[in-house]
DNA sequence: ATGAAAGCGCTAACAA
DNA sequence: TTGTTAGCGCTTTCAT
């Protein structure tokens, strides 16, 4: 392997000065520079394959190029698109994304933002929503610039990039009501999580304007297993007759559909389903989930944006932003049944 | 924000240079130096909050502990698995895993490439698989390391760590003709992928072993429309009466369910279908897919203990690590339709 | 418009 | 065992 050419280099062969040819090698810089001069630099660059090592720029400059994204699972099929969305919007400012997971683990989340901080990443962008001991608060203490995503900056005054998950259960609820259910159960994820306190006192609201009845059942994780779980439990012990679900979220339904399969009940004939997300191939499923479609690909744009415009122009662009979303109606939903499918 | 500190500032609250202080939080030269002394500079860096600056170290040590992770398409489910067996070898070892997608660009895929090693990325671990004008080959040239995950290096002498793929598609034509198939479709996805290649392959010499009627169409992409797109021509032009599809993935194979109902044909009833990789929620489509396994997280750990290996020990573990993979049966497979279902 | 020189923070070779 | 010195490759003042 070649020794990569350095700058000195380049400069030598166009017979410049290093810092000459530095500037004539920066956008920013290269005005001050004879066009006729730059153009022998560029050339002597293009000849010798020069790639500037971005270590030493970084050092010099004291900025990596680099952004930290915390999320706690890559393999939740929410993330993926969050995170193309922030890859998308960051790539062409010459900004790359270095993703961590936390597993949920409030331990693994303080690790990895140290190893980020470490790092010198520019900034963050936090898909982990925890609500206490966050370790948010002490990013913003430290001055370090930061926007959330998809979950609410809770009390941390960092921007964030939401969904607007109070109208998508309002829709989801209505929608039940327009079918004729009367007694709908929300299935609610963790309360660290912003979005499950949003959503579930979005399902309360809705339900008491619409005077139906809605109770709140809660999982302890966003997940299939935890769906089920949970659904069992309404199932077998709480006694509520509900004759639809609202699920926090597509996991947490999906576990309710699994749920219901083991109990010979079915969807949605005997219960109906509704799901938050619209997760990949959510329309796939048996049966075709209806579901709240949040748009994450463009919560991604919008956070790094949020972000960028911190670091770059040193501006608060907005404290929210708020997208919205819509209730794909599909096939878990029907009329509501006549007889209580269970007791 | 205060500056944060350096080590130049721990030297000075222990008393001692610089350089001792170095010498003293770094593992593998902690021994040089004197217990109580670098007890103390511990001391002083903890009392400081000190954090080494990784570029700078990066800089002086020319490693940046980065790995560059190339793949197609973060959204394409098989590779947040992979990712998180990457990241799950990687951490431990002090690296951090940069993922960029190229959508199947060759130009993009130049493109992350370069600004990867702009960014002085310690090796790189491909999952993208083409055939031609691969960067793969150009990397090797430069001496540039690297490993090949999923996909086979073909020809470029990197490292691999693949699924037996062959195995799997010989498991799921012997499945099909237990169930009384004689004549199987195989939808192959790109040609430009490894995969492709030798699924395809293994399909044709399955056949030809047991004696069946096998026919392969090609995919333009591992795509769910693209699977559907190639069925619909399977059952309207192709005139081969297949009562079974080898999907060359879950994806293609998700598109030949769409096909099916479109067509108004059931499955498995008029024909079944077999997916490949056996993505997350596979067992949740309508109906429940069977397919072949692949240990996708456990290939990314593997990939990314030969890229380490190689680069810290210099040494070459292996050159390609087959991991076995497992047909697992579900609802999408069944007796051999008595009647052709279509012309 | 260009050259000179300094220095970002760290570690590694060399001395003592 | 510790201090000294130099320098990784780049950008950026300051001079010219």
């Amino acid at each position: 392997m070649t020794p990569r050419a350095t700058i000195a280099d380049v400069a030598r062969v166009a017979g410049v000065h290093p810092g000459t040819a530095s500037r004539a090698l920066n956008r920013k810089t290269e005005g001050q520079v004879n066009t006729e001069t730059a153009g022998r630099v560029r050339a002597a660059a293009k000849q010798l394959g020069y790639i500037p090592n971005s270590i030493a720029r970084g050092l010099r400059t004291s900025s990596s190029m680099t952004i930290g994204v915390i999320i706690p699972d890559l393999t939740n099929p929410i993330f993926p698109p969050i995170v193309r969305g922030i890859d998308s919007h960051l790539a062409p400012h010459g900004y790359s994304a270095v993703i961590v997971n936390t597993d949920g683990s409030d331990a693994t989340e303080r690790l990895v933002f140290e190893s980020l901080v470490q790092r010198q990443v520019d900034g963050f962008i936090f898909a982990t929503g925890h609500s206490g001991h966050s370790i948010a608060g002490e990013a913003y203490e430290r001055g370090i610039r930061a926007v959330m995503v998809n979950r609410d900056s809770r009390g941390v005054p960092f921007p964030a990039a939401v969904g607007d998950d109070a109208h998508g259960i309002r829709q989801s609820v209505e929608h039940l009501h327009q079918l004729g259910h009367r007694r709908i159960a929300h299935i609610a994820g963790p309360p660290t999580f912003s979005t499950s306190q949003v959503r579930a006192e979005a399902f309360v609201a809705a339900c008491a304007d619409l005077r139906i009845q809605g109770e709140v059942f809660r999982a302890p994780a966003y997940s299939v297993e935890a769906g089920q779980t949970v659904m069992d439990a309404v199932l077998e012990q709480s006694g509520f007759p509900a004759t639809a679900v609202v699920a926090g979220n597509d996991l947490l339904a999906l576990g309710v559909y699994h749920s219901l399969r083991m109990h010979g009940l079915r969807c949605p004939d005997d219960v109906s389903v509704i799901g938050f997300n619209d997760m990949p191939f959510a329309g796939d499923f048996q049966p075709p989930m209806t579901t709240v479609r949040t748009p994450h690909f463009e919560l991604g744009v919008e956070s790094a944006r949020l972000l960028l415009n911190q670091i770059e122009n040193s501006v608060l662009t907005a404290l929210r932003v708020v997208l919205p979303v819509d209730l794909i109606v599909r096939a878990s939903t029907g009329p509501a049944a006549e007889n209580i499918a269970f007791s």
